[in-house]
DNA sequence: TTGAAAGCGCTAACAT
DNA sequence: ATGTTAGCGCTTTCAA
């Protein structure tokens, strides 16, 4: 049978010492006798004992050095590399993160984001999903810090850290445009979602000012995930006026469009919001909107860092930045 | 300025009533009169309350209800898919997971899992590095629950959720016998980890099952990332005798070879251990060992909730089985 | 239906 | 150099 864990006061009983003893010599204070912290240990080291944290945390009123980290789903790389940065920055100051997926789910990520607070951890990174963080208003209130990414949050003021969408998707067109392109189609998420919306306004920005007209018969959105996605570039390929190149609102959707134009046999050529894993060799060639989703995490958790540190400065806004990752052959098309 | 947190005392000195009155409130135990309740419904409100969780945990002497789980790297989508497989049967659980990057490195393992342990989680999923686990003895003598994933801990007995790697290193190699493949090339990690030396095994006894000797000059192991194992497969294809295939021990791997097959317009026939995305629309056809590694994770979870509810019976072992998917063309090679 | 007192495992603030 | 007492925020136990 399992012996239950054993706690200081066994230690100290064991040892033959005070509770206290036993504390100094766990926290390292010194003011110990050699032979002392020897017996202790040994007494330590016999009955496996290992200090509770959380009882440390609760007395000492330490933070709990953990923090809470939301996002839409672990399993999907540009989430889990926000996941590694944000885990990158937090071990340096020895803290452990929580993570849990909102799966793009409101009611989800707010349980997720409250049983957080019940933890006590030190500060919250969100990706949020929706417009309601109201709900977050008390926790702000009483010292809560969050770090809203790659979205903002709806009703509330609070930091920010975003990637340039709008730019992102303008470099995309003004890619295609520069090659010659002028039927340039988008394929989209939801526009309830914040960075389709903003995609969106860079594609239409930049059409203007290319001098062309967006086509609203080329512009499908709230395309989900790959499979519709192929479906939609299918539609699009078959029009009687079909495009000549197509913007995929990201790595989902052009992950559709890659194999739609594949199967086709198509000319037409691709862009995507986010790059593609061995995009390089693909068998239909794709240039892309880059950029290091670990920043995103990177940076947030340096916000949060600094928030933690005592930084009461408003609220910040940081914009990454996005580059092109020309893919395409040099003959360009029409 | 922000206000301190509010504790159940604060509650009960701002309704007037006992801070065992407002326990019983936020535990819904019933036994309060409707009035009282509200007036305890509004302090919690206009004072923003939020139960500790660690405090109350500590009372109750309930479990913390977080699991550790330590693996390889969180930006790695075959570690994140784990993450999610485990997240998933834990928030059925009401469970939350501190998840941590180990990066390969032994002491960062170790010092991971013993930070999770002074958390108090409730049980440890670990993708285990290196062969030294003696350190959690004393853990699992006082009850804690360890459940390892993808490769067997060195020198203690404990659950275990592995892929069988033997099997479909095998089912690889038989793969590309049956389209007359002779000279079958390896190229595989480290065979200091575990699953790099199964999938050798799988791919020696396959050629000899087959009636093929293993060629010593097509073995390439202690190949860690893409880039090396693209030169290796450069060599590999610029031998006086190149192999016609070959075997990828991982997707790293995998993704390294196919540029290099790419880049030679080699006829080199590819069969990779995990799958790559976008496989199907690749320039050169890569058949793939496949098999969902957020199982992986399911199933370790849900042997680590059978230990949470009791069951005590001897560490169980599962190999979880994998399936070839065959994108090779229909001609064979020679 | 309500409350007072004790205590979870630990540290802080004082002793000695 | 070591120990004693109180108390972190909560639940448990027992009493009213």
């Amino acid at each position: 049978m399992t012996r239950s864990r054993p706690t200081m006061s066994d230690v100290a009983r064991s040892a033959g010492v005070s509770l206290k003893t036993v504390s100094r010599v766990v926290n390292g204070e010194g003011a110990v006798r050699a032979e002392t912290a020897a017996a202790v240990n040994d007494a330590i080291r016999s009955l496996g004992f290992r200090r509770n944290e959380a009882a440390r945390t609760l007395r000492s009123r330490e933070r709990s050095r953990m923090v809470g980290l939301v996002i839409k789903d672990l399993a999907n790389p540009f989430y889990s590399a926000i996941a590694r940065g944000v885990e990158e920055v937090m071990r340096d100051r020895n803290e452990l993160v929580i993570a849990g997926s909102s799966d793009e789910d409101q009611a989800r990520e707010r349980e997720l984001t409250l049983l957080l607070c019940e933890r006590r951890v030190d500060g919250l990174l969100i990706v949020p999903t929706g417009e309601l963080h109201r709900y977050l208003l008390p926790e702000l209130d009483v010292g809560m810090h969050v770090v809203f990414i790659d979205r903002p949050p709806g009703d509330i003021e609070a930091d920010l850290v975003l990637l340039d969408n709008v730019g992102g998707a303008h470099s995309a067109v003004d890619h295609l445009v520069a090659r010659g392109h002028r039927r340039v189609a988008m394929v989209g998420d939801d526009m309830a979602i914040y960075t389709a919306r903003e995609r969106w306004r860079g594609f239409c920005d930049a059409l203007v000012d290319a001098g062309c007209e967006v086509d609203e018969t080329l512009v499908r959105v709230g395309v989900h995930d790959a499979v519709t996605a192929e479906r939609v570039v299918h539609e699009l390929l078959a029009l009687a006026e079909p495009p000549t190149a197509i913007f995929a609102g990201n790595n989902r959707i052009a992950a559709g469009a890659v194999r739609a134009v594949a199967a086709a046999r198509a000319a037409t050529e691709l862009v995507s919001f986010d790059d593609l894993e061995l995009a390089d060799v693909l068998s239909v060639p794709v240039s892309a909107v880059s950029y290091d989703p670990a920043d995103l995490g990177r940076r947030a958790a340096e916000l949060l860092c600094r928030r933690l540190d005592g930084d009461a400065s408003p609220p910040q806004r940081v914009v990454l930045p996005t580059r092109l990752v020309d893919r395409l052959p040099l003959a360009a098309a029409a």
